[in-house]
DNA sequence: CTGAAAGCGCTAACAA
DNA sequence: TTGTTAGCGCTTTCAG
């Protein structure tokens, strides 16, 4: 069983009596083909289920080129982000893929300007994070009407025409936070959330999904409280200390916020408190400590690498192989429990285990 | 910004007053090269940055071959490898992939010859479910030593010379399950495990997970049983509703094998139940239901179809560019409830939606 | 409208 | 030990 010779386009000509330059125009609409012949080498192609060879094509084709926009900060989330992204990429390279990489510090700081550069350098397309979607808008809408293919990474710009989403829904990071804290709190518990801003989309979000699922799934359970730490180390300390003066018996918490160190130092430095489960969001090195002692129960963690991984992924099968762009593409998030912990790249420290991607 | 020219082989030629033919011995120890040139090619490739091209390598490499041999059976979760190993072979078409399937029937049914047959079909690499890993090692070794790399998915054979394996662990399924069983029952519950045969590795391990882990976590709890169902759905139903019977404050119930529909119904059959918390194993069509009227708390879902992927994507990375395989390559379980069980394939009926690979 | 041919970067076979 | 060259399958340019 030698490897199969894969039928080209040579073959195609042979059969059609014409020559390869035919069969080429023929095959991709270049014109100055007569109707007959185009219509018996695409038949021909067609019967012998002929597929262009990429990686020829590849040899001779200029890059393609994906202009990357999204944040430095917050950098355990957005490292992650980019080296899924760069580690897709590299698997691109032999069919000349190259990104152009032009971050923002923090998320929607300056973003528009760096979009512009994007676009000045030609890319086909490009993926983002938009911090700013609505003043993004007709900058998105713009690249796309010239064929530029818009996809959001982590977070979502729904009023544009972008091509694409990759992330995870706010919501279901809330209603699977609703009811785990269902199952893990006793019937009757009253718990509470704490988040960074009202103000933002993503948070309201996780809060609504919550507010929707932990009383239908628990047994007279109630939300009683939700604190708005504004990202604030201090603010969010002060506030979780009072509230844990205050309900005695608060059972579980839902941290919407990847800020959730100040409520993890409330939490251990309060006093003979009972059992409360502590559900928090993303995942960095600071947090392990707090699994290890109990503290956290669980997170929710949102595959940042994965997310920078698939949007590649998704451009370059449309790309390349033609796929069409899904509307959105939502992951799920993980649960990170202390018996999985070190499962997760950013709770390994220094030791880089390999992961193919 | 025009897409730059990349360095090739070419360009170190010119720098280092050389042919291209000696270049391409150089760096790649061909030998035939003297060692003052080799070095000074190397040296001149390293500062230049020089990456190959793998389209123009692709081009001319003949077809990269890889066998298969994994079950048919169980259906639900084999597919779903089939369908991950297919999707991920199907990008590297244009490399030349080809995949050479030579499935059993069920797990260990005849493997040793289904997989001679793939060594005769001289593939360069081969993945499969090992069944009867004991049994398989010398085969297995076999391979490994003619050049062959072997890749287990979805179960090891620890003591062959296989390059490597991509499964969920199975005690790390174990702890996960018994971790978050503390978690739902209350603090003194007894808690029980179904299992499929007490005789399989993998159940052994689950099993050996969850009773180091369920204790550890829960005030109290104790596992007051572990039944064999030995994968009959009588057996199984009727052990189950014996030990309801029996146990009337049972609060728990874990399910090592994908069997889990008869200890369903054992307890939806089951009068005045109070609130018993089902954690099972992987996750098919007919669970649903389960789901939906709460008999099943939470599942531990096995990625079948990454594992597939990420199967694949090993080999051709290794393949491709050189990139070590490791020893193994472990995935963490997700945990199915209720509020994500719509994102998981397996739970959507008919309608596929696209998913990148 | 169609055919012929150059070349993309690399490997391998052959010549020197 | 080193240099030369023929392709790999495709696109593109230039002649017919």
């Amino acid at each position: 069983m030698k490897p199969m010779k894969r039928i080209g386009i040579q073959d195609i000509a042979r059969l059609a009596n014409v020559s390869i330059g035919t069969v080429d125009r023929a095959l991709h609409d270049r014109g100055r083909v007569s109707e007959e012949t185009r219509r018996r080498v695409l038949q021909i192609a067609q019967r012998v289920g002929y597929r262009p060879n990429l990686a020829a094509r590849a040899l001779r084709r200029p890059a393609i080129r994906i202009g990357v926009c999204i944040p430095k900060e917050i950098h355990f989330f957005y490292d992650q982000v980019r080296k899924g992204l760069d580690s897709e990429a590299r698997r691109y390279e032999h069919i000349g893929l190259e990104m152009v990489h032009r971050p923002v510090d923090r998320l929607g700081a300056g973003e528009a300007q760096r979009i512009r550069e994007l676009l000045k350098d030609e890319v086909q397309a490009l993926i983002i994070t938009p911090g700013d979607p609505g003043h993004l808008t007709p900058l998105l809408d713009e690249a796309e009407s010239r064929g530029i293919r818009v996809v959001c990474v982590a977070s979502d710009a729904p009023v544009s025409r972008r091509s694409s989403v990759v992330c995870v829904e706010p919501e279901l990071n809330g209603h699977m936070a609703g009811e785990l804290m269902a199952h893990f709190v006793p019937p009757g518990s009253g718990v509470a959330v704490v988040t960074g801003m009202l103000g933002t989309e993503d948070h309201r979000k996780k809060i609504q999904g919550f507010a929707e699922t932990f009383p239908r799934f628990s047994t007279g359970g109630a939300i009683i409280d939700v604190l708005e730490g504004h990202e604030d180390e201090d603010e969010t300390f002060l506030k979780c200390q009072r509230l844990l003066d205050k309900y005695k018996a608060l059972a579980g918490l839902y941290v919407t916020t990847a800020n959730c160190l100040p409520v993890c130092r409330a939490i251990s430095t309060h006093n003979s408190r009972p059992k409360l489960s502590l559900i928090t969001t993303d995942l960095f090195q600071e947090m392990v400590p707090y699994f290890d002692k109990g503290i956290i129960t669980a997170s929710m963690y949102q595959h940042p690498y994965r997310q920078g991984q698939t949007a590649v992924r998704l451009i370059m099968d449309h790309i390349v192989n033609n796929h069409p762009l899904p509307a959105s593409y939502y992951l799920t998030p993980s649960l990170v429990i202390r018996s999985n912990l070190s499962q997760f790249r950013e709770a390994r420290g220094r030791e880089n285990i390999l992961k193919p991607g």
